[in-house]
DNA sequence: TATTGTTATACTCTATAACTATA
DNA sequence: TATAGTTATAGAGTATAACAATA
C-alpha cells in the first residue's frame, strides 16, 4: 500500500486520450457524438433541462446546444416542451428512443471494452477495477 | 489484493469519456485535435511515416489524413518529403515546431490535470497511479 | 434592459466517391 | 491493374456575432 505514489499527469492524460480514441474507433458506424451522448445521459439521469442549462453543463455555447438538440430531435432521441411559466424557455427531454439508444450504446461499448480486457492480465484488470471509483471521482 | 475483481466495462467507458471531455474543455483555445495530437506523437515517437500508414494507424481514412497533414503543414507542425525509391509515396515528418507544441501541450495538460488532482484524496491518487501502467497496456 | 433562444456565417474534422500519378 | 495520394462534395460539430421574443 503506497503512502505517496507520484502520479504523472502527462502520462494519465495520454492514456485517457488513447483509451478514448480506442473506444471511439470501436464504435458502431453511426454512433452519436461525445456531447450528444453526454447530453442524453444527463437528461436520462436528471430529467428535462433548459437549453441554457444543458449548454453550460456540457461546456458548449448556446448556439451549439441549439443545433445539437435540433439533431437529436430530428433523430427522435430528444424532444422539446414549452415551459408553462416562462414563454422563452425550452425544456429538452430524452425520448424512449433516446433511452433505448443509450442502453444499446452501453451494451456495445461494454462488449468492445470486454474484448480489449481479455488481452489484459487479471492483475491489471484488478488494478483498474480498484482505481475505477477514484477515476469516477476525478471525472466528477 | 483482490483475486478476481469484476471490472464493469460500461462504467470504465463512461469514466474515460467524462475524463476526456474534462481534459478537452480545460484545453487552450487553439488546441489541436485528438487525431492531430496522436499523429504528431506517433511521428515524434516512431519517425517519418507514409500517409497511408498514418491513416491506418490513426483509424481514419486516407483523405482525412491528407487533409490533416495539410493542416499540420500549414501550421508548420509537420512537413512532407518525397520517397527516393517510390514516386507515389509521401513521407510525413514532425517539425521542430511540432515537437515544441507537443512539449508545451504536455505541460499545459499536466497542469490542468494536476489542478483536478488536488481535489482528490491521496488514496484515490495512489490507486490511479497504481493502475496507470495497466491503463497504458489496455490502451496499447 | 436582461434573459432565452435562434439564425447567419465560418472553420475543423470526418466520410465516400471520383480522380491523378506512379508502379 | 494495383497502389499512393488528392480533389470534390457533404455532413457533424463547434464558435462568434447579430437577431427575435419574452420577461
Amino acid at each position: 500500500m503506497p503512502a505517496k505514489t507520484a502520479l504523472d499527469p502527462a502520462r494519465l492524460t495520454v492514456a485517457v486520450e488513447r483509451l478514448f480514441s480506442l473506444l471511439r474507433h470501436g464504435n458502431p458506424p453511426n454512433d452519436i457524438s461525445l456531447t450528444a451522448a453526454s447530453t442524453l445521459r444527463r437528461l436520462e439521469r436528471e430529467g428535462p433541462h433548459r437549453l441554457t442549462e444543458l449548454a453550460a453543463a456540457e461546456g458548449v455555447t448556446q448556439p451549439a446546444m441549439t443545433q445539437l438538440v435540433q439533431r437529436l430531435e430530428r433523430e427522435g432521441l430528444a424532444d422539446r416542451a414549452a415551459d408553462s411559466t416562462d414563454g422563452r424557455v425550452v425544456l429538452v427531454r430524452v425520448t424512449p428512443a433516446g433511452q433505448e439508444l443509450l442502453t444499446r450504446r452501453r451494451a456495445v461499448r461494454a462488449e468492445h471494452l470486454a474484448a480489449l480486457l481479455v488481452e489484459l492480465s487479471d492483475d491489471d484488470e484488478a488494478l483498474i477495477a480498484a482505481a475505477l471509483p477514484a477515476l469516477e471521482r476525478l471525472a466528477k
